[in-house]
Order: C-alpha cells, then sequence, then structure tokens
DNA sequence: GGTGAAAATGAATGTGATTTTCAATTTCAC
DNA sequence: GTGAAATTGAAAATCACATTCATTTTCACC
C-alpha cells in the first residue's frame, strides 16, 4: 500500500501537478457556466511551471513547446481568464503585460538593464498610503508601486 | 518710464507669455545642435498654458486651434523634445501618454470614474523607498507610485 | 452513448496609440 | 546668400492588444 501510494504521487508529480490551481480554475468555471478545456488546463499547468513575470508572448513559445496546435489568442485570453480567476496578477513595467502567479500583495523593484524583477512589501508605505488618501477622501482600489534602477549585479559591470 | 515698463509686462503676457521656458528651451536646442523652430516654440506655449494632465492628441486639438498648419506629428515628437528638455514629464495612467508641467518631485492619485488626477507628496514614502532600495542593492533612478480608486465626489454620486 | 445549444478555439483581421519614413521645407553657421 | 543638417507633416509602419467569425468542443439532458 505504501508503494502504491509512493508510485501515484510519482504519476502526479510527471504528469498532473498543480492539482489545488487547477482545481480552483474547475471551481471558477464552474461558477461561471464557462468550459473546461485542455487547452486551459494545459496553459495553467506551463504558467505556473514557468515562474517570475512572464509576458503572453513568452507563455506562448512555452505552451507551444509541448502543444504546437494551441494558438496565441487562447494563451493570451486564457491570462486574462485566469486573472479574473485570481490565480494570475498582470502588471505593465514596460511596453508590454507580465503575469505572475498571485500571491500575497507586494509591489517590485524592476533593474531596468538585466530586467531582473525583485518583490518587496512594505506595511509602512501601505499605511502612509491608507492615511494620504483618507485625506484626500479617495477610496483606494488598486494602486502601482514601482521602483526602477539598476540591480547590484548591473552596478558592478558598468 | 514706469509707464513703458508696464506696457511692455502687458505686451509679454499677451503674445509672449512663458519666457523663462522658452529661453530653457532655447538653451536646450543650443547644447544639443538642435534648431529652433517657430512649432516648437508655439507647441511649447499652449502646453504651458494648458495645465494638467493633457495627452498628446488634447494637446494637438488646441494648438491646431492657433496653428492649424501644425501637425500632429510635430506636436507628438514636440513633446518627447520637452521631456528630453526636462520641461515635460510624461505619464502613464490609462492607455495613453499624459504630460505635465515638470515640477517639484510627485505622486498621483487617480479617479477611475471621473479621471480627476491629484498630486501628492509624501517624504516618508520617499524615504522608504531609499531603504528598501538600499536593502536590495538598488540604485534608484525613478520611480511610479499610483493610487487609483474613487474621488471624493464621485463616491457620492453612486 | 447520442444530441444540440452554448461556449471555446484559432487564424485572420481590426484597433488605437505610437513611431517611423521620406520628400519637401526651414534653420543657421559660415 | 549658401548649403549642409535638421525639421516638418502626410502617410505608412509598428506594436501590443482586442475582436471577428467559421469551425470545433464541451456538457447538460436525454
Amino acid at each position: 500500500m505504501g508503494r502504491v501510494a509512493r508510485a501515484a504521487t510519482v504519476d502526479y508529480v510527471g504528469g498532473m501537478a498543480h492539482e489545488v490551481e487547477q482545481r480552483a480554475l474547475a471551481r471558477y468555471l464552474e461558477e461561471h457556466n464557462l468550459k473546461h478545456t485542455k487547452q486551459r488546463e494545459a496553459i495553467l499547468d506551463v504558467f505556473l511551471g514557468a515562474k517570475g513575470h512572464i509576458t503572453s508572448e513568452d507563455l506562448y513559445q512555452r505552451v507551444r513547446d509541448e502543444h504546437p496546435q494551441i494558438g496565441y489568442t487562447t494563451v493570451y485570453r486564457t491570462m486574462k481568464l485566469l486573472c479574473d480567476a485570481g490565480l494570475a496578477t498582470e502588471h505593465h513595467f514596460d511596453g508590454t503585460a507580465r503575469y505572475e502567479i498571485t500571491h500575497e500583495h507586494h509591489d517590485h523593484l524592476v533593474c531596468t538593464r538585466c530586467g531582473k524583477i525583485i518583490e518587496f512589501e512594505c506595511d509602512m508605505i501601505e499605511s502612509a498610503q491608507d492615511k494620504i488618501a483618507a485625506n484626500y477622501g479617495f477610496r483606494i482600489l488598486r494602486h502601482r508601486h514601482e521602483l526602477y534602477g539598476h540591480c547590484a549585479e548591473c552596478r558592478k559591470d558598468a
């Protein structure tokens, strides 16, 4: 029995990882009367496997390696869907959209030389923002806070 | 003598306002071996007259009222030039670029209903940013900090 | 397991803002 | 004044994103 369980676990890692997220997607699709397709499942899987802040174009290239029949439009639309479902988060650091796996709130440091993106989080800034918004009677729905510059490595190089 | 001086002042306000900025532009053009043209002078003048956060399209419309022969491309290119010269600052709150007259550093609150833009400034946030950057060995060149939400008036309306 | 209405797919096309091209015009150092 | 270099502006190209539409899939219900 122990051996069977371990064998099953190995199968999971190879072919059906990310089951928690797959289930979250399935739930979202059901709740919204949308359909569960191979494409959506495959794209979510590749997205979760590609860590970092990826463009739809990058993602499309990776998806194509495994699923040559999936088109760019579907990748593009699926990323929007994953955002709506709360599984992905979209950012615009430069001209083009990038997606990251949704996780706890944070902001970004972006190296304009090598493209490295570092996440940071600062409660002091968050509460200062709230205070400012309150001052002006604003109700904040979202914010962007991005610091652009050169990372430690790139500063050495030049 | 007093009267003459006042008369000159009145002429200035009517036809040749913004002389400080015009001189700054002239200096920039000379230093970069660029040429001083009627178009650039006119566009700077209209830009300085139109306060707020204006798109190139808006600016083009205003420029056309006074100078129907100036094309969109020239307005567009001149705004880039004014940014390079440090007289204008470009922002991208939504999909389209907006320009504001360069002045002391600040960040923005943007109402996503009525489009109102409020500037704010917070030393505490600025120093927190510096600390974060130092932590990661980053040298910050610029940053974006924008709070999006609903302004006091729009919150009342809906 | 079959059926069909509704949804999804993907190739092609549209869109909107921005950027570039290029021939004609203008500026300005000499 | 002259001419090389820069500028202008209409048109076309680009870029990222978004939509169209004919065809295929999904899945609730038989």
